[in-house]
DNA sequence: TAGGAATTGTGTCTGACGGACACAGTTCAG
DNA sequence: CTGAACTGTGTCCGTCAGACACAATTCCTA
């Protein structure tokens, strides 16, 4: 990645326009607001430059007077997908509920745009909304007695398990159903065919397809780490 | 999804040779297994149909005499990849036990191949070995009381921890060191720079670089994961 | 006030990608 | 022995990210 200082100085320096040359006809943050509708609308997939900057009216070599590569401007949406964190202050029931209230969020978040878990990958330079996630998820956890370690694994646990669902619920074919759903509607007549060979999976996508509502299994997920998670702070305590 | 049949047939179908005409000089399999060590080698994007045909020593069109189209190609080295699920019939210890260990085989699959976390996204078809892996799975989790919804969740739960684990691990950047030193490398200057609108993220990374050793984050939330699980398992006993 | 000098948008070009299609050579069934 | 089916090849297309040179615009300085 040799691209990491320009990606971070995007992210995080201070947009100071030089003084000479014609007045740019674009902003950077334009062609980044343009960017992510696009990728809501379409997929993140046909975000190309050409037609990009055919959305914007200009040719596809001038954007690169903003940003040096698809690259970087891909972080650039990442951060700016996200927004800012939630305020969870205002919230009661410890950090249960507020962590839970940001799971929720950030859901909701990853659902109105599908494309950032697709690009929310490896380590990388966060922007200054993405470590605000970050910052805040951390905070709910400053009165348990968990160690930085922890409280960093807690918030890893959790956002795994989001996103997982999330990339799963968002996926092409998904989009009408639950991904339940729609996976036991692809795979049913295998799973007939082989019932014998897996019963299990048979058996489970049986009893699964017919109950199940909409988001039973981020509950489900967020319950059990919560439970989990409250094992240890109560071990913690004592 | 048009290719969802083909895939299908691909996948579960039986290779049914025509008689007329001349003998293939390939095999599907001959070349699933070289794109998969392609993949494994030099990473998902780098195998193209053109690299892959060279590594055989044929046209880049004559491998659509075998896949109808790299997408195709992809599912079944998805499935080649993950190879048959492990046998967890002679452990002791219970479903925590065999839970366990078919996660750490799973992780340890997915440091071997780790593009496949790429691949297996969204409903989709599913191969023998992908199944046989949700069925082991589903099998370990057959004495404790949970309903088939329950099951399926628990499993998809533990599945999205590890993948979201390796796809962090396994990203390029990573791979010399743990993905949080990794992280904390890249966002220290950032870090101090803005520690003060970040405290909670500073002091969580300052704590976690120091300590923390290897698959620390795994470990963490499959404890924590089990700890939840453990607690419905025990309700459901009463 | 008249220059450079810096900066912006454009047009052209390259190499890589997946894949459609026509064609020649090979093999078997009738 | 002949026609049908099948395999591998060569050529072509549209799309992609991006390099590079160039003309036009704007400001700083002499």
């Amino acid at each position: 990645m040799v691209t990491q200082p320009r990606t971070a100085e995007l992210l995080w320096g201070s947009p100071d326009r030089p003084k000479r040359g014609p007045k740019p006809a674009l902003s950077l943050e334009q062609i980044v607001a343009t960017a992510v509708s696009m990728a809501d609308a379409e997929g993140l997939a046909t975000v190309s430059m050409q037609r990009l900057a055919e959305d914007l009216g200009f040719t596809k070599m001038s954007l690169y007077r903003y940003t040096p590569g698809k690259a970087e401007l891909t972080a650039l949406m990442l951060d700016a997908a996200l927004g800012p964190a939630p305020d969870l202050s205002d919230l009661d029931g410890g950090w249960r509920a507020a962590l839970h209230e940001w799971a929720l969020r950030m859901w909701a978040g990853l659902r109105q745009h599908p494309w950032v878990v697709d690009v929310a990958v490896g380590p990388r330079v966060m922007g200054p909304n993405e470590l605000d996630w970050l910052e805040t998820g951390l905070g709910t956890l400053s009165d348990t007695g968990l160690t930085g370690g922890e409280r960093l694994d807690s918030v890893v646990l959790i956002t795994g398990h989001v996103r997982s669902l999330a990339q799963q619920a968002t996926a092409p074919g998904a989009e009408t159903d639950t991904p339940e759903k729609a996976l036991h509607a692809i795979m049913s007549g295998i799973l007939t065919d082989h019932a014998d060979r897996y019963p299990e999976a048979a058996a489970a996508f049986a009893s699964a397809g017919s109950s199940s509502g909409q988001d039973d299994a981020l509950e489900f997920g967020l319950a059990r780490i919560f439970d989990g998670l409250a094992a240890l702070v109560a071990e913690r305590a004592e």
